[in-house]
Formats: C-alpha cells, sequence, structure tokens
DNA sequence: CCATTATGTAAGCGATGCTTACTTTTCAGA
DNA sequence: TCTGAAAAGTAAGCATCGCTTACATAATGG
C-alpha cells in the first residue's frame, strides 16, 4: 500500500487516538448497547469493536475472547441488578420479614423486566464465564443470602429458599423467554402486575402454611 | 474441474444414494444429537449435514433457515415432553387434583432433568419461531389448560396458573441454565429431588391457603 | 420413454471469532 | 531529557458459519 505520510498533516485525527484512552470499558458499554438491542446472542465482537471506532483485532488485547467479553458485561449488570434490589430493601429493614421478601422480589421483577435483555445475559449461564467472575458471584450470593435470613425469620421451612429463588427466576425468564403472551399478558406493564399477583399469592402461601 | 466418469463404475457409492431417502428426519435426528452433545447454541447446519452424510448446502432444501430447523427439533422434543407429562397423570386421572398436579409437575421436572438440552430448545424462544408452529403451540396450550382446569378443581385462585407454571418453569430453568450448584445441588438426582420437595412445598402452600 | 420436478452437489459471498505480524504510543529509569 | 521496553493499536488472514446460486442427478407420472 506504500503509505509515508510527509510529517503528520493530512487524514483526519492522525495520532490523536491511536490509543483509544480506556478501550475497556467503551468496549463494555458497547456490548451493553447491542444487548439491549438486539439480544445477548446477536452481540458480535466485531460490531463492539467497531461501535468503539477500533480495529477488529482490538478487543482481544483487552478480552482474550467473547466468552470474556460477556462475562465482564454480565459482572456490570449483575451489579446493578444488585443495586436495585439493595436499594428496595435498604428503607425497610425493620419490618417485617415478608415485606421485605416481597420488595426483594418486586425489585427483582422489576428490573428483570425493566433490562430483559440484560437480565437474559446474566441469567444465560452458557454465553459467560460465571465461575470466574469473583465479584458476580459475591453479589450474587448477597441476594441469596438475604433472602435465606428473611425466610428463616418468616420461619419458612429450608426448601423455600430454593423455591423462592426458583419462583422468581421463574417469573423473570417467562418475561424474557417471551412466554407471557401465552397467558394473556402482552405488555410490559401488564407483566409487572402479573409478575406482582404470583408473588403475593406465593408468599401468602407461606404465610398460610405456618398457621 | 472437467469430471465425465466413463460408467458409473470406480467411486464409493455412485448413485445409489445420492437422493438420501428422507434428509429431512435425517437432520432432525442429527440436530437432534447436537442439542444433547453440546447444547442448542452450538448447533450447526453444517455439522447437521456432515453428520447426514450430506452436502452443506442440502438442508436448505427442506429447511430454509437454520431457526426452521430448530424450529422442527423443538416441536420433535415439545412433544416427547407432552407425551411424558400427559403418560404421568393418565393413570390417576380419578385422584384429587393436587395429587395429579404434583404428577405433571414431577413428570415436567424430571423430563426436563433428563432432558437439559432439550428443554433448552423448547424454551428458549430466540432460537425458534414458536408462533410458526401449530403442533408445537397445541401440545404445549394442552399441559397449561390441564393444569389450569386441576387448579381449578382445587380450588386455587386465577393467578395460581401463572404462578404455578412460573414455579415448575422456573425450577426447570435453574437446572439447565446451572444455578443449581450454587444451591448446593449438584448431581442430577440430586437435583430432581430438590426440585421435587420445592414443588410439595408450593402445592403445600396452595392447600393451606384454602383453609 | 422422456420431460418435469424433487433433491442433491459445488462453489462462493459476506460475516464471524480468533491469531499473527507489525506499527505506534506511552512511560519508567538512566 | 532521552531511550528502549511494554502496552495498545492496526492489518491481514485462517477456518468456519449461514445462506445463495448454478448445476447435476435421480425419481416419477403422462
Amino acid at each position: 500500500m506504500a503509505r509515508r505520510p510527509a510529517r503528520k498533516t493530512a487524514k483526519k485525527k492522525p495520532s490523536r487516538t491511536y490509543h483509544h484512552g480506556n478501550l475497556r470499558e467503551a468496549l463494555i458499554e458497547a456490548t451493553l448497547q447491542l444487548v439491549q438491542e438486539d439480544g445477548p446472542e446477536a452481540v458480535t465482537v466485531r460490531e463492539a469493536a467497531r461501535r468503539a471506532g477500533v480495529s477488529s483485532g482490538a478487543p482481544f488485547r483487552h478480552f482474550p475472547n467473547r466468552t470474556v467479553l460477556m462475562t465482564a458485561v454480565a459482572e456490570e449488570a449483575t451489579h446493578r441488578l444488585h443495586a436495585a434490589v439493595m436499594a428496595a430493601v435498604e428503607p425497610i429493614v425493620d419490618r417485617p420479614p415478608l415485606m421485605q421478601l416481597r420488595a426483594i422480589g418486586t425489585a427483582y421483577l422489576q428490573w428483570a423486566s425493566d433490562n430483559p435483555t440484560h437480565f437474559a445475559v446474566v441469567s444465560n449461564r452458557g454465553l459467560i464465564d460465571y465461575e470466574s467472575s469473583s465479584s458476580m458471584k459475591r453479589e450474587n450470593e448477597e441476594i441469596q443470602a438475604l433472602m435465606g435470613r428473611l425466610l428463616d425469620a418468616a420461619g419458612a421451612p429450608a426448601e423455600a429458599k430454593l423455591a423462592a429463588r426458583a419462583f422468581v427466576y421463574g417469573l423473570a425468564r417467562m418475561r424474557i423467554d417471551n412466554h407471557l403472551p401465552q397467558w394473556g399478558v402482552d405488555s410490559p406493564a401488564e407483566a409487572l402486575g402479573a409478575m406482582g399477583a404470583a408473588l403475593d399469592l406465593f408468599l401468602e402461601g407461606l404465610i398460610k402454611r405456618r398457621a
């Protein structure tokens, strides 16, 4: 191709941005956008690079492969989910455990409903390397532990922990897997309503059980 | 290239199997295997063709694109799941509704636990075109309707229908999404046990609720 | 018996993940 | 302040994928 500019005249930004500055963050942000637009399966390393204004080989300096990129994105998403859940319980730590559980469930479902594609990234563990991310594991286990403590305080049996998670997780997945229309639930708003009603029923079952 | 054999001598099976016979079924079967081996995401049209002993362009005579292939596979998987569930209720149609519900839930979870990757195909609706398959919709709605009737007979409120499905679906997805190890559940056998215990708790909640 | 139609093959396009070789920038130590 | 190694890009290319098009072969029915 024989390219040799006399100085650094001409061209656009000849050298200013050879180094991106913080490509890593930019790639995560771009991928987060891609996930939001077309879902996790549609994410492409090349497209993320394109959006970050960088060549197709550049990302591999920061993420050895696609899975590691997706894992970093999942970490960020988990962080947001964790924050949403914690923010919901924090103001009512003194109230009855079942009320706190309801708040957690609602916040979890709300977040999954508002960010279905991001939720898909954190739950679809075929796309990420969950074990490799200590922060994701930690934040996940914190929610799990909190729910466990509240269920204990509410007098629920041990199996209730898995049951509660399965229930909330099932609702969230039905939403992102698009199963809800089949149940006469079409809008996101309706979805949240239906999920809330189901959640109440479940918690009510736990309460009545004690009586 | 210039290829013109004098007769039809030489070569392996020169003409015998130019036409496969029933490529369609063979491709579905091959894909079912691929799904079982490496999960739905790993399925490749070319590999399915390879296993059917056919060129890479051949599948497109039968399935216009990958999604249609996957949908056909999902149809087959749904058929098997439907059969498993129906076989479980059939012998106990005269027993109490909650017992039948338990049987359905158990059969559903059993099947999902035994065929996690196949279950992934039928539930991951980003991979298939659910709306285009009348048989899949029908069989799915049959299970849904059956559960609905049983819940009504058991005196459960309307929300219980969605709640019950979400619960069972959540357990099944936690299994295939590999969330169970996090809950101290490591083997498939343990998984089934834990899911059964959670299922009982859920149904118990419904029962007690009536009292 | 032969023409039509169904079913395969061969080759190739654009895109992907990832690698390798090279270039440019940054920055720490003399 | 200079310099040389390390960091962070680029460019080109490999193997593979989904899918299309042009062609070859087999099955079929008038």
